[in-house]
DNA sequence: GTAAAAATCTAAAACGTTTTAGAAATTTCC
DNA sequence: GGAAATTTCTAAAACGTTTTAGATTTTTAC
């Protein structure tokens, strides 16, 4: 290893006094007079003595570390926001000095391996978990442990037990409705994944509750949908939406990729946006400012909302609350040129 | 905590063995009989015994961590290519049983703070720094402690002591320049950047080793730098550059995000790409794709090189090799919209 | 059947810290 | 000046593992 570390033995001896003593004036302790906890602190300083990880991580049970799991990738894609993630938690952690283990899925490791692996080496004293599916095993078996943790996103059924931040899609949809409502626009489509995501699940609760609020005949909504990981059946639906006979004007995706892969498919087939169609999104995925001529969608906040899950799981690792903790986060809507008014005449 | 962990005694106690036999058998010892070696891992799994990793790490003195320390951030930048990176450390690691310690620049803290904690903390055996710059005092504190590391990038003078993966900016820019010359440019520009960063003295280079192979006298290289940092400056070169009396009709930019910027101000003045101006990016950063007509930039391999100096690091973190460890991996080009013949009549 | 060799196991120490229970020193009180 | 109270310090145990040096058991060789 690198030069040899110094250890609170060392410490102790240099000065003449017990290694508990040297140990509780560090600690700072009340029953060390003020001076030898002066004198340690100094001689600590000098022959810069910091305190062995190992040694204080097998007496005092905690490994102050805390997990996080990188959502599955496959070869081509990484979750976009995971640098926005890492940094936000990784300023609040700070805070409590505490640090971050990550944890990649790979290779032949599923998810749960992985979070097995955080949990049971006990090397971290809680973590985050991302993209919560709407059945999801990683929360059964987190439980299971009383291993404290935070989820990124809520079930679609609330349980109660469970300490979560979610973004509010809910509101957000109704909120993108209601805008797209308010320009003129009646008919709407909907663009979502199959994946049994639960964040899918509250936008299109969200969406349906503003459209169930107008008693307007001339309403109509239509919804798409395909695997998210299957490019190509993505592109064939944006394309029967496009092509279909009364066609959206207006159409909400449950996420900015689908809405990139729709705006994608209307310049194919000529469709202007915002002229002929208007579209909004959900993510603010880096690639929605430089579609032209710019997404409209809804940005998550992503680092502050990393930065409010580690402040709630340091509360959940130290305090162990009797009660749930949660939080809903107002996404920020961005208004860029992929909406406007309806257009004026029957296409 | 979670369910009680059960220890190495207990497992111990079960058979009524001794801890040191248990421990020497799940070690796959020799002088442990091939039978309580089974009995021992049977009972193991049974009981769900994982070794405690605060107990091995003590005296073992190795954390089974090694450390990423993530570039500084400002409040809006974060590396693109984080997860690229973390993902292709995180699939080897795996393959070491060793887990990532994710580091952080934030706050008051600077980066040389944070590659203290990590090393003087010993939480963990090695590390991998990113972005070197010209002179880096991260890496005369790493080599001061004699702590394993390999950096992603090399110093502008070779000083044959440090562990290094690069990307081979050089004759990526060499055989970049020969391209457009091949498509017969003539006049050509450099942007670049004003920070001491490394990497751009190799492109650097390799763009004027091209440039003085040539001896054609209609040849012609004008740079244009400003911080990185300061895009206000950066447009206001790009702008100087367009508008030249005799402006480059190719440029190579020292990293995307210049040829990004370059090719929007290009877009306000009319100056269509590639019909009036070819651009070549490097990095394949995500914009690069979105921005059209497409750049033609290099790809960097980030998660192969990030797997690559994974391997490096644990090798010199084992085998501590007494000769440096380097390589150089070539970057790919990609060909897209940016760049083409050069215009046939003088502009 | 016994001595030597080989195979198998284990007690104890070590890693560096924190905490507990109590010892030693100092101060206070009358 | 001595007992009591208070302040200050410390020895020892504990955390869970691995390793060392040696003990015990089994096998081999004659």
């Amino acid at each position: 290893m690198g030069a040899q570390r110094s250890t609170l033995k060392e410490l102790a001896a240099e000065l003449d006094i017990s290694v508990a003593t040297a140990s509780r004036a560090l600690g700072g302790y009340e029953d060390i007079s003020a001076k030898t906890r002066a004198r340690v602190a100094q001689k600590a300083r000098e022959i810069g003595y910091v305190p062995n990880s190992a040694g204080r991580m097998l007496v005092s049970g905690r490994s102050d570390f805390v997990g996080l799991v990188v959502p599955v990738s496959g070869p081509f894609l990484v979750d976009a926001f995971l640098g926005e993630f890492v940094t936000g938690m990784g300023e609040q952690l700070t805070e409590y000095g505490v640090d971050l283990f990550l944890a990649t899925v790979s290779g032949e490791k599923t998810e749960l391996d992985v979070l097995r692996h955080v949990v049971e080496s006990g090397r971290a004293d809680g973590m985050i978990i991302n993209r919560i599916a709407e059945r999801d095993e990683r929360i059964e078996f987190l439980k299971s442990r009383n291993f404290p943790f935070v989820a990124h996103g809520r079930l679609s059924v609330e349980d109660g037990t469970m300490n979560w931040l979610d973004t509010d899609g809910q509101a957000a949809f109704t909120k993108a409705f209601d805008m797209l409502y308010d320009l003129g626009h009646r008919r709407f489509g909907f663009l979502t994944i199959d994946e049994p995501m639960s964040f899918k699940h509250f936008r299109e609760k969200g969406l349906e509750a503003a459209y169930s609020s107008k008693s307007d005949p001339s309403l109509s909504l239509v919804k798409a949908s395909a695997k998210r990981s299957n490019e190509v059946a993505l592109r064939e639906e944006c394309r029967k939406l496009l092509t279909s006979e009364n066609r959206p004007t207006a159409v909400l995706a449950v996420i900015d990729e689908l809405a990139i892969i729709l705006m994608q498919e209307a310049e194919r087939l000529d469709i202007a946006i915002p002229g002929d169609l208007s579209v909004i999104g959900f993510d603010n995925a880096p690639a929605t400012a430089l579609t032209p001529p710019g997404l409209s969608t809804f940005d998550q906040q992503i680092r502050d909302c990393a930065r409010q899950m580690t402040d709630m799981l340091m509360t959940v690792i130290r305090d162990r609350p009797s009660e749930q903790l949660t939080r809903l986060i107002q996404p920020v809507f961005l208004g860029r040129g992929s909406h406007g008014p309806a257009p004026r005449k029957r296409l």
